[in-house]
RNA sequence: GGCUGGGUGGCAGAGUGGUUAUGCAGCGGCCUGCAAAGCCGUGGACGGCGGUUCGAUUCCGCCCUCAGCCUCCA
């Protein structure tokens, strides 16, 4: 039985989807003004292994990941770079999904972008308006009011009044609440803008996630994650204004993934501490890093170093050597290693203990070799086949131990050649 | 200041009221012409102080300490 850590609870919840057999799922994607880094792939690849385990047990999974393609930091580096902002977000659109692909992570059902759900966004900001959960300011931008939504901080398990006393702010005029956020920027004057019934304008950020999920989704779904900095207030405010909009329960559960560091502090734009996925690529292949990601459980923090990525290569040789040249046969059913892999999973995505299944299989498979190569081929069937549901070891193991990347050693040919003979 | 989550062996990282995590690295052995790979074995740990208990790394309290959120952020 699949228990998931539930923000909303802050505890493991036995997962129950709404629909029986069906999940719809909801991810904060990127917001595409420049290149994924390492934290965004963890994103990209905790979620990753949700939805692919998700699959693996039978459920049919609805996986949304959205683009936030219009806000203030695309529109200062547009102007920065002077090019047209669609041109910028659509080359970053195009550099996420190649950074994506090369992790092994499988594209979602739908990626919105925020720009094609301006007609939604609009509607949405329209029903608050009507049922004074929002208000326009003097300067013709539309906020919510978070005072009219009484359980405001159940997410975040934050206080109201504790929000506002810490609130240190230049409070924006237009506000009649420090706490309130803006559901609708009115055009200011070489800026993107799109026509509205409050005005020309674009949406705020925390609208948009509510608007293309509640669209793409349905009013109520069963789960939606995004990193642990978007815990509050992204997704406080996203539960606010979807709730009060439909006056139903939003999300059953709620996923927040731990951040990845840099000598102990967070690594992101701002600190200037990140490393860029396609620069990390020079040096390492993407399984690398996809195992460095999965080695760790996802709410976990995640030190980032050169260290770990060539601990994650000598332990991906290894996997991989229990591989080479096995037979791909019928994979056996009812192991007591898929069960064990499988409860790792089961029990909020434990990874770190579903790899360590894998290894149990690399011995017992290179114990099996030279005596028992049928059952040695059998269970380097089972490792492929489990290693799948998270993402690893889908390359053919030749190949992947001859591959070089500078900065790789590899597997030198004579010796894959002589472990292959042996066999 | 408020809130949240941590502190595990050389490094990384799970987990548990009494029994092996796992990986990388180390040590000993087997195999090998020598290596490599592999196999077998092995050392080494639970921030500090109290409490509960027959017994706590695991539960409770306090303390120290780290990170995160409270402003954009995956």
């Amino acid at each position: 039985m699949l228990t998931i850590y539930n923000s909303l609870t802050r505890r493991k919840d036995l997962f129950t989807p709404i629909v029986p057999g069906q999940v719809r799922m909801y991810v904060c994607g990127m917001t595409v003004y420049d290149y994924c880094h390492i934290g965004h792939a963890r994103v990209l690849v905790v979620f990753d292994v949700v939805y692919r385990f998700l699959r693996h047990l039978g459920y049919e999974v609805e996986y949304v990941r959205n683009i936030t393609d219009i806000d203030d930091k695309i529109i200062n580096r547009a102007r920065e770079n002077k090019e047209d902002y669609s041109i910028l977000t659509h080359r970053f659109i195009q550099a996420m999904r190649e950074d994506a692909d090369a992790l092994g992570v499988l594209r979602p059902d739908h990626e919105p972008k925020a720009t094609d759900h301006i007609e939604s966004i609009i509607n949405m900001i329209n029903v608050l308006l009507e049922k004074d959960y929002a208000y326009r300011s003097e300067n013709q931008d539309v906020y919510f009011s978070v005072a009219a939504f009484d359980s405001y901080g159940q997410l975040s398990g934050k206080k109201v009044d504790e929000l506002r006393a810490g609130a240190r702010v230049d409070v924006d005029p237009g506000k009649k609440d420090p706490l309130d956020f803006v559901l609708w920027k009115s055009a200011k004057p070489g800026e993107p803008s799109w026509p509205s019934p409050f005005g020309d304008g674009r949406p705020g950020w925390h609208i948009e996630c509510s608007a293309m999920s509640t669209q793409m989704l349905g009013n109520h779904f069963d789960i939606h994650g995004g990193g642990q900095d978007l815990q509050f207030p992204h997704h406080e405010n996203e539960l606010a204004q979807s709730e009060s909009c439909t006056g139903e329960t939003f999300v059953n559960y709620w996923m927040h993934n731990g951040f990845v560091r840099v000598n102990e502090e967070k690594m992101s734009k701002s600190l200037g501490n990140f490393f860029v996925v396609r620069d990390v690529l020079k040096d390492f292949k993407a399984e690398e890093i996809r195992y460095f990601i999965i080695g760790s459980h996802y709410r976990s923090p995640l030190n980032y170093s050169e260290e770990q990525l060539h601990n994650a290569r000598s332990a991906l040789q290894r996997l991989y050597g229990a591989l080479l040249d096995a037979q791909v046969v019928e994979v056996p059913e009812n192991s007591n290693y898929q069960d064990r892999f499988e409860q790792a999973l089961n029990d909020d995505f434990n990874t770190a203990n579903a790899v360590a299944v894998l290894f149990d299989l690399v011995r017992d498979i290179n114990r099996e070799k030279a005596d028992n190569p049928e059952k040695a081929n059998s269970l380097a069937s089972l490792l492929k086949y489990l290693a799948g549901v998270i993402g690893l070891l889908q390359t053919d193991p030749e190949q992947y131990l001859k591959s070089q990347v500078s900065g790789d050693s590899g597997f030198a040919d004579e010796l894959i050649d002589s472990m292959i003979q042996q066999r």
